[in-house]
DNA sequence: TAGGTAAGTTCCCTTTCGGAACCCTTATGG
DNA sequence: CCATAAGGGTTCCGAAAGGGAACTTACCTA
């Protein structure tokens, strides 16, 4: 299988990977997060070739993540910002932050703590169901396959 | 930047992506938390080439996600399976099947569903803080990156 | 007019990937 | 005792993607 024909997979897992499986592309969003929104500022802190980098953006404009408006004319210039489904992408950002402060030891501590904005304190991400509120583990549910 | 050298960055993000940032790793992972254990059940399901796999496990064993176990002797035949490490991927890999059902559809609807195994009904994730219950969003949290 | 800024593009060479064939160990059947 | 099959890989090739660095285009400023 090619990696292009993932996008229409059935599996979710297959066609979410399908826009943010990339090696670079979660970066390119924790960048926006983090409110950077031109190119070159994204190519020094990423370290990100800038052929690498034109081509992973015009994937995420594509793919509906990001958008790319004008901020001025003459010269035109264009910056990045992400849409409401790039948005959508805040607690994938999040728990793969969470899972990698845990599992993934850094020298030196991590560079990055998720604080609460309202309280000013450490955040624990915890992934619980909406309805019933109970945490959601591979214990407590199951992936139902549908048989098309 | 090469992409070995994410291993050791400061970022949360660039390290748990040096782990499962690859085309491939998160898949491998789905077809672990779906009970597959063996290399040409995986090869099969997933389609990819037998020896980017091999690589893949290989690596995946190394970054202790999964582990390597004897199922039989003579001749002697190993299974992949989940360390604690890896089932705490579980969050993760549930986060991107939910964002891929909302934002990325398929043809013909998703082939999997999230169901609780109690109720037996659909869950619907959502992200809170363990110690408020509070939902986490770009709004309520904001990443402090520590100044080394 | 020389230099600078922002956002790319082009070129070259190395690494990785997809596809297919091959290998090794042991069990099974004729 | 030779052929075939199962399971888990490895090897080889050509194609695609990636890293590094230089070049381009359009404007602005000294």
């Amino acid at each position: 299988m090619k990696w292009t024909e993932l996008q229409t997979e059935a599996c979710p897992v297959a066609r979410g990977l399908s826009v943010v499986g990339d090696r670079w592309t979660m970066l390119v969003v924790r960048e926006c997060f983090f409110g950077i929104r031109r190119f070159d500022q994204m190519q020094e802190r990423l370290g990100i070739t800038r052929h690498v980098l034109a081509d992973r953006l015009r994937k995420l404009e594509a793919d509906g993540v990001l958008r790319r408006e004008a901020y001025q004319q003459r010269p035109l210039r264009h910056e990045y910002r992400l849409t409401d489904k790039g948005k959508a992408l805040y607690p994938l950002l999040v728990t793969l932050i969470d899972w990698a402060n845990t599992h993934v030891p850094a020298e030196g501590g991590s560079s990055v703590t998720l604080m609460s904005r309202e309280t000013d304190e450490p955040i624990q991400p915890v992934l619980v169901d909406a309805r019933t509120g109970s945490q959601i583990t591979h214990r407590t549910v199951r992936a139902r396959t549908r048989e098309a």
